[in-house]
DNA sequence: CACACTTTTTATTCTTGATGAGAAACCGAG
DNA sequence: CTCGGTTTCTCATCAAGAATAAAAAGTGTG
């Protein structure tokens, strides 16, 4: 605990495995995350892991906090960067970049989370449930300012829309591929949608 | 082949199997799946499985694809009990509401198949790459209808806007539970979000 | 250089789950 | 009730992969 923080060698073999563990995840899911794939992609012997950690449940659960935490940690920052005087949809609009930024290209471990968590064993995610609250509760928070200062649809229930809007976000990891557009595009889209898609809507007939 | 309608009991025991591979395949992902859990929702024995099926492959292959082709062929009918000369915004909304009742109620292999199709092998993908790309073509169609229409933000590329809001949908299957809300509440939610989403956004400051 | 500790490797065990082979059970037609 | 085909099950095998043990290789320190 103590020397989490010194970056020693095996500390930073300890990193590349956990590395490795969320990019395997990220892709083959919980039941198909071997150690042996693992450990190639972290270019260790198999049985090192266990150096490391007890099992392997153990070794997947921490990549999952990891990312769980660092999809938190970056939107919250991303948000304490805004002016605190920005109007809400505005802010939820940053919120949603630094989604996606942090979920396409900043981490594995976030993207793992996100796409792993339904998979795992209810034990596992029971241990998760409060990060992802947490996580949650961020954007909740954003959701009822922008109803606050009157620019939610009023006949949007919140928490559903939210969950709509952070499914659309969830999922661009499923198919974006940086080969074929570029990032800020996606980005872009997501928030235009957003913005409008949850915007009190004019006059409409139907 | 030819006797595929009949209803023999032996094919009825197969549809079981199939059904009960959706529905592990759903909650467990494709590596996850273990025939023996298969079998016993399908109440029978393990290795009567390779009485109708080669292999585990060839088991999920075929779930999958049930999958698909039913998502593509609820949506197509629903749209095709509309009026044809319907706005095509209307039209999409009606897509948007078939796509989440098949997903999230009528069947475990559309939601499997959507969930589970990006963890399959590269060789088994590619079996269901033509299928998929036929259900997005529907889809692209009516994005295209809407634009022509003029009722398509022009600022959005029609690509990504559809990759975001099938994202949205996807997702469903990961958090609605109809213990939690109703079907129809999402339902509208997302029609709406859809809507005005899309919508050429009027008059916007920055 | 020799010692005490950390990290990695190699060899081995144990479990789980897919698959194969053949036996048993079932079922309709004589 | 009895036979031939169909359908399903039982038992056995096999491979993959997690986990452990114990030896080996490093690393730093006096």
């Amino acid at each position: 605990m103590t020397e989490a923080a010194r970056d020693t060698k095996s500390a930073r073999t300890r990193r590349r495995v956990v590395d490795a563990a969320a990019h395997v995840l990220l892709r083959r899911g919980y039941a198909g995350t071997r150690l042996s794939d693992v450990a190639e992609v972290a270019q260790v012997q198999a049985p090192a892991i266990y150096y490391y950690f007890s099992s392997r449940d153990e070794l997947i659960d921490e990549a999952v906090a990891v990312g769980l935490d660092r999809a938190r940690s970056l939107v919250t920052e991303a948000l304490a960067e805004a002016p605190a005087d920005a109007p809400a949809i505005d802010r939820l609009a940053i919120a949603v970049a630094a989604h996606l930024r942090t979920l396409l290209t900043h981490s594995d471990h976030a993207a793992a989370a996100v796409r792993t968590v339904p998979q795992l064993p209810e034990a596992m995610r029971e241990r998760h449930r409060q990060a992802q609250r947490d996580y949650v509760a961020v954007w909740r928070a954003l959701v009822a300012q922008v109803r606050e200062e009157g620019d939610l649809d009023p006949a949007l229930d919140p928490g559903t829309a939210l969950m709509v809007v952070l499914g659309a976000l969830n999922w661009t990891a499923e198919w974006w591929d940086p080969a074929r557009g570029s990032l800020e595009g996606v980005i872009e889209a997501a928030q235009r949608l957003v913005r409008d898609g949850l915007a009190t809507s004019q006059a409409d007939g139907a």
